[in-house]
DNA sequence: ACAGATCCTTGATTTGGATCAACCCGATTC
DNA sequence: GAATCGGGTTGATCCAAATCAAGGATCTGT
């Protein structure tokens, strides 16, 4: 441990609710709180973990904004999503004691790190804690579903348009603007996760401001017609 | 219960090292065999699990094989996986306690059924159990991290090839050939868990045929060339 | 304030896979 | 043995997104 890291209670943490299971009594709180071990600070561009690396723990984000992506030898690379406060990342790693993608932080971020022996251990005793970690990992399982739905099924802007109202979907669920959002992450990004390349990433963009239905400058993006977004999606079907 | 479940016992499965933890004392065996509750069967072309059901239960398969797909309401089917014995399926049902996907058997089928809340309790015991069931999730979620990269960034040659690797890959660890091995699934599904269409796998197979990597039959498929298969999903790359 | 590097946009052209269409094959059924 | 049907193949055409290319905007460090 480094001076990067610093120690920190739950019980006070406002993300409590996001990543941590609901109506403990306060011994099992307690119990709770001795996972974290740390917390530790990652620097926008830096990686919290790499693939390959050794696994030892889950990552509780505290603030920030990372991306996890598999690369191959070929140099093909495939970002698997973007994560935000309150999010768990590391999963990957418990199968084969090794991390097999890279998490990458696009602004600087502070995370609590939860050796993953210890929640073994402290949800061998709390069953609350038992069954918030498998729904965490079966909601991961999920979303994965429909990222593949998205990929293997829907054209460019039908892709563009799910990820923006799931992005500003998990942002208002913390608080912020229904509407408004920042991008934290760039074109080739967002084209790299959605299976576009970065022209078509823009180019629809430029449709959706076209057609009156989000105002974009650089990053910060309004949409100005969630519904609109939402028929892209899932075209009506009359019957 | 019904009249198509019968009792089992682990100890004697043949499948015990691909569904079960290893190492066990007869006593956590014993802990463990309580699991499951019973088996039942899934003729081919019924669901063993749909969209929407209550979730109680994960299920190993025994014999069979199965696809489980996702459908939006406009018509859109993705298929999200093909499970073959040994493997687990119920997985995306845990974390809003209703499944999210179907799971149909493409043949004849017999599952052991894990009532969920009796899985959380006895891996709470035994440490070899819980730490299993997080791995077998990890590993879900890895293998679609792969299934990610394959329809954000490969080409249709390199995604049935892939395809077909991991297919025949998995059949030989459970004893069957390298080299041949018998398709389950219509081109439409394979298709749809590509993402591609149904005429695009038909003739992707036509171009393997005429490059002699592989000789196809209907359903049955011999690989003639492993490696040339590999090359087209990793090419080779100079450095 | 400037040079350089990123990132983003837009246009022109190409292309891989989708779509449309016809036909074949093998298994059932009558 | 004809009729039917689901699944599979193959050909012709089309189109959405990739690719190639150029230029503009913004940020970074000096």
């Amino acid at each position: 441990m480094n001076l990067n890291t610093i120690k920190v209670a739950c019980s006070n943490c406002n993300l409590r609710e996001l990543c941590m299971p609901m109506g403990l009594n306060t011994q099992e709180l307690q119990r709770i709180e001795e996972i974290v071990a740390v917390r530790r600070k990652v620097k926008r561009g830096t990686t919290l973990f790499r693939n390959g690396e050794k696994f030892s723990s889950l990552y509780a984000i505290r603030t920030g904004f990372f991306k996890t992506c598999i690369a191959t030898e070929d140099g093909r690379d495939q970002v698997t999503g973007f994560q935000m406060a309150g999010e768990i990342i590391g999963l990957d790693g418990i199968v084969n004691d090794h991390h097999t993608c890279d998490a990458v932080a696009l602004e600087d971020a502070d995370v609590c790190v939860m050796p993953f022996d210890r929640i073994e251990e402290i949800s061998r005793e709390v069953n609350a804690l038992q069954h918030h970690v498998h729904k965490i990992m079966s909601r991961e399982i999920v979303r994965e579903h429909g990222v593949m739905l998205l990929l293997g099924s829907m054209r460019a802007e039908e892709r563009l348009a799910a990820f923006l109202l799931n992005l500003v979907q998990r942002l208002h669920a913390r608080g912020f603007s229904q509407s408004e959002l920042i991008l934290r992450m760039t074109r080739e990004e967002i084209g790299s996760y959605l299976g576009l390349k970065l022209e078509t990433v823009s180019r629809t963009f430029s449709k959706f401001v076209d057609e009156g239905i989000v105002e974009v400058k650089q990053r910060h993006v309004r949409i100005l017609n969630t519904e609109a977004l939402k028929l892209i999606v899932n075209p009506q079907v009359c019957h």
